[in-house]
DNA sequence: CTGAAAGCGCTTACAG
DNA sequence: CTGAAAGCGCTTACAG
């Protein structure tokens, strides 16, 4: 394998010149450099990333730490991180946490000390605290969500009580006035959902019906039982906004189990737009999450950091969500 | 940052002692060894990674390749591999290819620069030509598929072969004789899954209809467009194997929305097992792809190689596969 | 316009 | 049982 030091000695250049020829951090003479580009191609050189990255401290690579890549949410968030880091020819870890929160701050101070250029996190449970050693050595880290507020962390995120409050009016738009939610009413990362889906009916003068709001646990089976909870009551509701498409594709299984037709029957929303989605039978009305965007914007957000021409005050973005119309409403 | 210079001066001892029982390669005294470990303790000091593996050429990093982490094969691979390093607190690279050469190849040689200990290959079109740096470097590779064959080279697969012949056979099983296939009845990668069924109908005494053969492309799209094609011959087939599940579900989106009863009119069972196969209605019979188990024996091959505990000739070791029955059959 | 040389933080062959 | 020192392959402050 050809070093620098190879290339230095077949061009009859320093190897500080072959150095500067491969960053352009100082001037070449056009011939000198023709010469050692000469020598580079001769040789098949290929810079020793490692060594650079010891003198640099820095790797060049990106630590993407996620609870679980297996969750369909994190491939597309991969993805979109991906290729806007593809052009810079950053390299990416894969973490997985499991949202849990030991292993959330163990990544953190791990990916530290492996040096990486920059992180994209996903925390869950981890507190300022927990990253206080990536904050320490001054790699930018740029988080989802809004859940670690620090002036020099920049965040993107969704603004999931407009989504919800979307999808929640295009019921109204239909004409229902008896609008049931499934999901979670309580404080949590998924409690704008649910504020989203109670502004939209307070704006259009509806009452939200307690009876008809109900916790589920954002699975499948979790939309089954609560749908099939609703169908007990006297006068169910005729459209029901569900915090996520799971929850949507449980409860749209049961009511047409029951013999009930959707949307005639009832009409039903999900959020996030999974794979599944389009794939059932009425295909599912809902809300994109959008994770690649995300993604992508969290990679280009960190690229100005790690590249230096952006160091000022804490940024937050927020990446539009898209009401996709299909057939369950 | 302590480094392990301090941490020597701190235990009063050589910087080759320090470094000797962190790994363990020499013999220590114990009280020696006790001092080095308070001294380790009161810094906290975490060994640079970089620095030992510009020493020693190996990052203690595994690079997976493959095409499209966002294609819902990959992520439990990811996961299976991630899973089997843990242990051994490997990192990994997650590297898309989409499935072209040039990429292929490209990240091969680039994550050999990198000085990776190992990779887990999933190359769509990459020769043994184009891996020769890796091959050249010493690099274990373990490669799943059989696409690529090298004395040096691991690989696990599946039998998709047998795979197909259980699921047809299933079908047989039930009572059927005329069975229709969608997929790809040419040579490639997903050709064995079209050899299963033939073999099955075969050996069951049924002849293979070339009619009831369609080749599709492998999306839902793919599985409605062969399927409305079936149905508009005189006696089309009252059980179809697909190739995989996307075919499957488009194939049984088709069939109900025409009036038929599934399984009753016909009978439909996919392959591969993604998230939509359990959530459409009704469930879909399908056979297990088993990624997770892939990426884990991936891994632990790769691990027996990167701890020189094995370095003997190739292994093949091949995952079973699963048949999963529900609804749809 | 370019070079000589120190140094990033480890590991390990050599020596005693 | 342990240490002194070379060296992995780069980058960059210093110097001219």
């Amino acid at each position: 394998m050809a070093t620098i030091v190879h290339v230095a000695k077949h061009a009859g250049v320093s190897t500080a010149t072959v150095s500067y020829v491969l960053s352009g951090k100082r001037y070449v003479a056009p011939e000198t450099q023709q010469r050692v580009l000469d020598a580079i191609n001769a040789l098949g050189f290929r810079p020793n990333t490692l060594a650079s990255g010891m003198r640099k401290q820095r790797t060049h690579t990106v630590a993407l730490i996620i609870p679980d890549i297996t969750n369909p949410y994190y491939p597309m968030l991969a993805r979109g991180l991906q290729d806007a880091l593809l052009a810079e020819k950053y390299h990416v870890f894969l973490c997985n946490t499991d949202a849990q929160r030991d292993l959330e701050r163990e990544w953190v101070n791990d990916v530290v000390a492996a040096k990486v250029s920059g992180i994209v996190l996903v925390a869950f449970v981890a507190t300022l605290d927990d990253i206080q050693e990536a904050l320490a050595a001054q790699i930018p880290i740029v988080t989802l969500g809004e859940r670690l507020m620090h002036p020099e962390i920049d965040t993107v995120s969704t603004d999931d009580t407009a989504g919800a409050g979307v999808a929640t009016a295009s019921l109204i738009a239909n004409g229902h006035r008896h609008i049931g939610f499934i999901g979670d009413t309580q404080p949590g990362a998924l409690e704008p959902r649910f504020i989203g889906f109670v502004q939209a009916l307070t704006e259009a003068g509806l009452t939200v019906m307690p009876e008809w709001c109900i916790t589920g646990d954002f699975t499948r089976a979790g939309g089954e039982r609560a749908m099939a909870h609703l169908l007990t009551l006297p006068t169910p509701p005729t459209a029901i906004f569900c915090a996520n498409d799971l929850l949507a594709i449980g409860a749209m299984n049961v009511a047409r189990q029951r013999g009930l037709r959707v949307p005639e029957d009832v009409a039903i929303v999900g959020y996030d737009d999974i794979d599944a989605a389009a794939m059932v039978m009425p295909a599912l009305t809902t809300v994109l999450n959008p994770a690649y965007e995300m993604g992508r914007t969290a990679g280009e957000l960190l690229l100005t950091r790690m590249q230096q021409t952006y160091d000022g005050a804490r940024r937050e973005v927020i990446v539009p969500h898209q009401f996709i119309p299909r057939e369950s409403s």
